[in-house]
DNA sequence: CTACATTAAATGTATCTACATACATTTGTG
DNA sequence: CACAAATGTATGTAGATACATTTAATGTAG
């Protein structure tokens, strides 16, 4: 199924709004699959987000601002979302002994294990969904999106 | 700026998990974008989305379940967002004469003058993001999301 | 015609998000 | 040290979203 049929429309201005379009949606669909893995563990996908940082630090604490900056929506609301995953048991928070501002964000245990087991079926999504592409198409497709990142940044940036 | 410095970690274990993250991310920025355009408007972008659908219905009355399949989220709630569109005035609501089960929805010339104040802007966004593309990168872009988009419908529809 | 299933839309509810602001702590400057 | 500015985090609030359920209208079998 195309974007055409898939947005039940064939009129797109040109392939730059196509594109934008396509981005979007496949996105859309993308949160949509990691929310179904997810839902039954309980835990949503910014939340999911947060602990892959989490335990990528290994070990390490990590301020809550160092873990907005990492998160793929990086909002103001890095707080509530650690307060879900200190409240299910799955990180610790504690304040930062050299600067009580902060505070020091930290996997449990039950954390790791929860990931764990989440490993497999997100890899799998991961596979599935990008089933079909050549390691070439891969690697053009990322290029293309960094660009796009890039441009995107700039545009932030601009008027900031 | 690249992946790897937007989210500030360099691990990531296969191209296919990169892109899966490059589209989350540059789809999270694409948004942040449209919504600093519209906010101004007093409009959301799934808001726009409908009334764009709308002016492309060139009159024709739409069903909210039509409206829910050509948004680019197609959620439960597309009724709570034309209830919005009814409030501000850009679009009209009325029981199908036929089917009286069925909301018709019309988009109104206010609607249509919002969207046109739009237009020019939105394209504007659509070209600086893209910029830097060659015509050939486009095609091949959406040739790649559109095999993305495939797998994300059969994964969908499998577990549904 | 009645009973039951199906469809279209709306609504209830808890949660989540955007945006602005408040609070506490630290840093820099004289 | 005093004090203004900056920084790190948390919170208040309105609005949006996910998910399940409800209401209303239509279709269909007996």
């Amino acid at each position: 199924m195309n974007l055409e049929k898939h947005l039940h429309q064939d009129v797109f201005t040109g392939d730059s709004q196509k594109l934008h379009l396509h981005i979007l949606v496949v996105a859309r669909q993308l949160e949509l699959l990691a929310r179904r893995i997810l839902h039954p563990h309980g835990i949503t996908p910014p939340q999911y987000n947060v602990l892959r940082i989490l335990r990528g630090q290994k070990g390490h604490p990590i301020a809550v601002q160092s873990l907005a900056a990492r998160m793929v929506d990086p909002s103001s609301n890095t707080s509530r979302i650690v307060d879900k995953l200190v409240d299910k048991g799955w990180a610790d928070r504690q304040v930062c002994p050299t600067d009580r501002r902060r505070a020091d964000v930290l996997i449990t245990e039950n954390g790791l294990s929860l990931l764990q087991g989440l490993d497999t079926p997100m890899s799998v999504l991961f596979s599935n969904t990008m089933a079909g592409l050549s390691k070439h198409q891969l690697t053009a497709l990322n290029a293309g999106l960094a660009q796009v990142l890039n441009n995107t940044d700039d545009e932030l940036e601009q008027h900031s």
